[in-house]
DNA sequence: ATTAATACGACTATAGCAGTCGGATATAAA
DNA sequence: TTTATATCCGACTGCTATAGTCGTATTAAT
């Protein structure tokens, strides 16, 4: 209950890997290696990254990945949900389609309660995390 | 990501409809049919909820199940936590059995984002949606 | 007795997530 | 110009927590 996605997770441990190491470009292996996550799933986090322009990939030998800059200003909740898309404690916060809708009798509490989070979200910055 | 379980939302809408009946019995069938929940699994929840002490129950015909006085008090994070087990957003802050641990360079951050969620759920009474 | 309810454990099913694989493309270095 | 090392990308498999079902026993009102 109310977790966050390995995919998530290992999109932050790079991010603040390659946050360290300054302008260099980093391989996915490296990343991999260090904190001995799955080299094909990180790769294709941080290639979904590189579409998000939150990152630069450089192919070839030497290439690798490289954090970009102003990245650490946005907010975790448009970071998680550009890579795993709406936060929604319950399905109804994101695509409506419950048999209950108008009938639910706990409706408005909860998703008041998905405001709260995503609120706490909008709080932090992704470089309160990589920094 | 970042789901409740359905075994909760049952378990609330159960309760707050129990809460409008004030201290009549109510059958897990007539809720059931009331909100076309699976009935063995509400009735699962609720006795789940009996043994908690959350709710009373009445077995044979003209049986089911009746709020608890004072139940509206608790917050949310109890509520949640005796029905699911403990909130965490990453396995480590369930059980530490990370092969990361001292290595892992998002684990500070992350804790704090997880006191953040169960804080929120803190300061939720159950009654704040029940009511 | 019959009926309608809870109690409870065992079982199956599903779906979202996690991880793997194969092959294509790019490019730096030898 | 060949080789090695990287990204890129889609398709595929595997896993596990959650969701839901079933059977049987027990209880109690009528």
């Amino acid at each position: 209950m109310l977790k966050l996605t390995r995919k998530l997770e290992y999109a932050l441990i790079a991010l603040r890997y390659m946050q360290d190491k300054g302008d260099t470009f980093i391989s996915a292996k490296e990343i991999a290696d260090m904190y001995l996550i799955p080299q094909e799933l990180l790769a294709k986090t941080l290639q979904q990254m590189v579409k998000l322009n939150y990152v630069k990939a450089a192919q070839g030998p030497n290439g690798g990945y490289r954090i970009r800059n102003g990245l650490t200003e946005i907010s975790m909740t448009k970071f998680m949900e550009d890579l795993e898309g709406p936060i929604g404690i319950v399905d109804c916060n994101i695509n409506a389609e419950c048999i209950q809708l108008d009938n639910c009798n706990i409706r408005l509490p909860i998703n008041k309660i998905n405001s709260n989070i995503r609120e706490i979200f909008n709080e932090i910055r992704v470089g309160d995390i990589t920094s």
